[in-house]
DNA sequence: TTACTACCGTAACAATATTACATTATCGGG
DNA sequence: CCCGATAATGTAATATTGTTACGGTAGTAA
């Protein structure tokens, strides 16, 4: 949390109560959550009404400083388990709990990349998601 | 279009007017489509208002079929290329022109499976989407 | 203290997607 | 040809997700 919070003076940015109580509402969660359902924690944290916007808000910065990650499938946000190192993750979606895995996933990014390059495309951001049952879901 | 027809019926389906309307839509656009947008072309096209489900339902069917993919990074459609053969694809988006590019994966569709795998977890839909810039935007 | 930028408040609204229920069309078998 | 079953569509309302515009506040640095 400090360190988050060094990370983001030295971009001459604050890390602040809003964005603070998001980035750890998410952290306490351990599953993904979407932006309104997010909100609405918000609200009960802080103890007023909360526009949708300022959540948006909260969620670019923390989504910019690679604290945290969108699931693009569900429209759910989810804490980074590794937010300091570099790499690009993949995230195991269960469509049954709806819960999420953050993998690594090194040889896979390079190879989609080399993909990407080999089309003369000039990649940004990877999107990597497998929608399917975790163990538990699976078994059951 | 005509083993569009057959591939359907052989499935106790029907390859409707609404739905074909949608797909040749969709393979003239080239370009990937948001629903909302399809569905102002569907009115225009069948002559008459729609409701958004209309062309929702249509959407599921086609995605149900194989015959198209949506882009769950920016919620839009796209006509797959090819439609019969059983891979996996990743699709390369422009951020600027907006554009897509499709590109089967054989290898790292293995590799994100493997992974998955590995987590003792059940794969059932891969998305992997690189946002980035195409060729032509890049050089502009 | 001033100027600058990051940050937040407020309001309205745009875009995307679904639920519930009623009706119509198609098709196979009697 | 009719009947029952399932596929498909119509209609209405509503839920969910995300953005634009504009004005004010608060740190920070010259």
């Amino acid at each position: 949390m400090t360190c988050a919070d060094a990370l983001c003076r030295a971009r001459g940015l604050r890390f602040t109560a809003i964005r603070q109580s998001t980035y750890t509402l998410l952290l306490r969660q351990r599953q993904p959550v979407s932006a309104y359902r997010l909100l609405e924690m918000l609200e009960r944290d802080l103890g007023h009404k909360l526009a949708p916007l300022t959540v948006y808000r909260a969620l670019d910065f923390l989504l910019g400083s690679g604290l945290i990650h969108k699931l693009e499938s569900t429209s759910e946000f989810l804490v980074c388990d590794h937010p300091d190192e570099q790499h690009q993750s993949l995230y195991l979606v269960c469509t049954d709990c709806g819960g999420a895995e953050e993998v690594a996933m090194q040889a896979v990014s390079t190879a989609i990349e080399r993909e990407a390059r080999q089309r003369a495309f000039r990649p940004r951001r990877q999107i990597v998601e497998v929608q399917g049952l975790c163990k538990r879901c699976d078994a059951a």
